[in-house]
RNA sequence: GUCCCCAUCGUCUAGCCGGCCCAGGACAGCGGCCUUUCACGCCGUCAACAGGGGUUCAAAUCCCCUUGGGGACGCCA
């Protein structure tokens, strides 16, 4: 199957989960069956689109890992290729122009929704055999009856009335192409197979379906996948954490557990959660869609991520924390995250959450912080004795690492009949300033011996 | 208002060309185990076929209606 999709997103801001869930699959489905996957710009709407939001965009696939075939495409580049398309349609007799004003129109719709029907335009021109001038916009001449349907790719057969669809714009008065025209040529000049896009759209496909006939064109395979609802079923919006990928980003997500989690809402793979890229390619042949729309589950959304991040390698995962780290004011290079960032990869759901956990190793010992309620707690009296004597014992060990440190420790331990529980905590907080964390001979070893000590004299001076 | 679409645990979903489903998995919740702590992990538990009619020996699965939800009705995309 030679398989050509694309996303045709319109730049009037960055791109928001709703619209990178769309591109996924359609990234997804190409990939799946070694096809093309197009990038296209729709920026008609002068007012509204901007070229920062095109390369907010396009940054944000990239992150994502959703790489395109070929150059991205302007729509804004090809207006004299839809200019032809609506031209022809004008030689054939399926379109026309017409002069009414926005005001008539306007009139024409309110009196059709005051007759209980659909707000539509009447046909007015339709048979003055108008030609061009100002003012005057270009309209398709519609079939008046019939049925047009389609086998849609996730809800199946999807059918409408003729009489439901009035004589549409196709070309502005100031000789722009509207949005369905456009699309329609797009697709048709592009190859497009599948088109994959939002529920949103379904009631755009029958005018689209006009125009393919009208032309004479074939038409594309379409999909209408479900959309995304916030957690409290309501359209997706800001408040509800719905927000742009490029904030996931910031949110310290992998783009590969987004990519999972995303791709997961309206479609399955069995009972499989959790998936490499590589797995979801492999898995995603175009079936297996709900039809019914998705809550957003930002808690899931944390626990995929968190599955992910267990999985990455020290080298990526330094490299991912580095600005992270930064961020939050710590001085650290790639080499030391490396070293201790897998101490806190099972303890954290996500980036930033790590970063700050690692606070906890990487600032010096004079400037680390200690929790009040932890040092109340465990640097008792007693407790800071213990701490003491194994300072002393650490500091003759003849090498110093997570072996011999865990040694020395079980030792004093055994050696004064004590329980861990009595030293344990003390340590810890001394060695940390917190009650959890990750296993403390490992954070000695990692932390050296010097820097162990500075930490255990600097508890034992609170 | 009109049209289109949808309807399984709180959420994501499996199952839906009927029997193997007194409905399976995952997140969250709760309980426990593991552990020097916190996590991770593991085990267990709570929890759903919107309602009503049909069809059938048999329905979550097919049909109809109701209700509920979403979307669309632009010379925006």
């Amino acid at each position: 199957m030679n398989i050509v999709t694309r996303f045709a997103p319109s730049p009037t801001g960055h791109l928001h989960i709703g619209g990178a869930r769309t591109a996924i699959f359609c990234w997804l489905l190409a990939r799946h069956f070694g096809g093309k996957f197009l990038l296209r710009i729709e920026d008609t709407d002068v007012e509204r689109s901007k070229q920062e939001y095109t390369d907010s965009i396009l940054a944000s696939m990239k992150w994502l890992g959703l790489d395109w075939d070929g150059e991205p495409i302007y729509q804004t580049q090809r207006l004299d290729i839809y200019n032809q398309y609506v031209d022809k349609l004008l030689e054939s007799g399926h379109a026309y122009w017409c002069e009414c004003s926005a005001e008539e129109v306007e009139a024409m719709r309110e009196e059709a929704r005051a007759q209980g029907g659909k707000p539509r335009y009447n046909g007015r021109c339709r048979e003055k055999n108008l030609g061009p001038g100002p003012g005057r916009a270009v309209r398709l001449k519609a079939p008046l009856e019939g049925r047009i349907a389609f086998e849609d790719m996730v809800k199946g057969h999807i059918a409408f009335d003729a009489q439901e669809l009035d004589d549409m714009v196709l070309r502005r008065s100031d000789g722009t192409p509207t949005y369905n025209m456009a699309v329609v040529v797009d697709d048709a000049v592009m190859n497009i197979t599948h088109v994959l896009r939002g529920d949103d759209h379904v009631n755009n496909t029958p005018k689209q379906i006009l125009i393919y006939q009208a032309l004479g064109l074939s038409t594309p395979i379409f999909g209408h996948v479900p959309m995304i609802l916030g957690p409290d079923r309501q359209k997706l919006s800001k408040r509800h954490g719905a927000k742009a990928v490029i904030e996931y980003e910031k949110d310290g997500l992998l783009p590969e557990a987004l990519v999972n989690y995303l791709a997961r809402l309206s479609w399955s793979h069995g009972d499989q959660e959790i998936f490499s890229i590589e797995e979801l390619a492999q898995a995603f042949d175009g079936t297996s869609f709900s039809s019914s729309a998705a809550g957003f589950d930002p808690e899931k959304l944390q626990w995929v991520n968190a599955q992910h991040l267990h999985k990455i390698t020290p080298a990526r995962l330094a490299a991912l924390l580095l600005p992270f780290v930064r961020e939050q004011g710590m001085q650290a290079d790639a080499d030391a995250l490396e070293k201790f960032a897998p101490l806190f990869q099972s303890r954290a759901a996500n980036l930033v959450d790590m970063a700050t956990q690692l606070k906890l190793v990487l600032t010096p010992a004079d400037q680390l912080e200690y929790d009040a309620a932890a040092v109340t707690k465990a640097l008792t009296d007693e407790g800071k004795g213990h701490v003491a004597k194994l300072r002393g014992l650490f500091a003759a060990l003849p090498a110093f690492g997570k072996e011999s440190a865990h040694e020395a420790l079980q030792a004093y331990v055994n050696d004064n009949g004590l329980k861990f529980k009595q030293v344990g905590p003390a340590l810890r907080v001394a060695l940390l300033g917190v009650m959890g964390g990750p296993d403390l001979s490992e954070v000695m070893e990692k932390l050296g011996r010097e820097e162990t000590l500075r930490r255990l004299d600097r508890a034992l001076s609170l």
